[in-house]
DNA sequence: TGGGTGACCATAG
DNA sequence: ACTATGGCCACCC
């Protein structure tokens, strides 16, 4: 992907967002690794505050923790709404925790090309 | 300049 | 399954 307008770290972290293909899901870890051993996961998990006053729409349900565990669902519209979006595109999700996570789980670092 | 706060992570016990 | 710890770094007092 094109990230040499680097506007500022969060830009990249919302580009790489709407990356994530439906059904799939990554966590914080995996897109701070791919941004650069620099930044750390906290800081992909405090852009994601911003995620929904971006002009363009960035998918936050599909990032998860490392553990596929639902932990920003109180950050939505309302509490159910992440794991609304998750199982209309499939994604089934039991006690705020994802089924089959290592099966889906998408990896930038892994997927995109550097 | 410094401390507190996280939608985090890895490791250890 | 759980707690504790140290590291991480942007943001906001």
């Amino acid at each position: 992907m094109n990230l040499e307008k680097h506007e500022d770290f969060f830009q990249l972290v919302y580009q790489v967002v709407r990356l994530i293909p439906k059904g799939r899901v990554t966590n914080y870890g995996a897109i701070a690794k791919y941004l650069g051993v620099a930044r750390s996961a906290r800081v992909v998990g405090w852009a994601m505050n911003g995620a929904h006053s971006q002009k363009k729409k960035v998918p936050a349900h599909r990032v998860v923790n490392r553990n596929g565990e639902l932990t920003g669902k109180h950050h939505f519209a309302t509490p159910f709404l992440m794991q609304e979006l998750l199982e209309k595109e499939g994604i089934k999700v039991e006690n705020d925790k994802i089924r089959n996570f290592d099966k889906i789980f998408w990896d930038p670092a892994q997927e995109l090309e550097l």
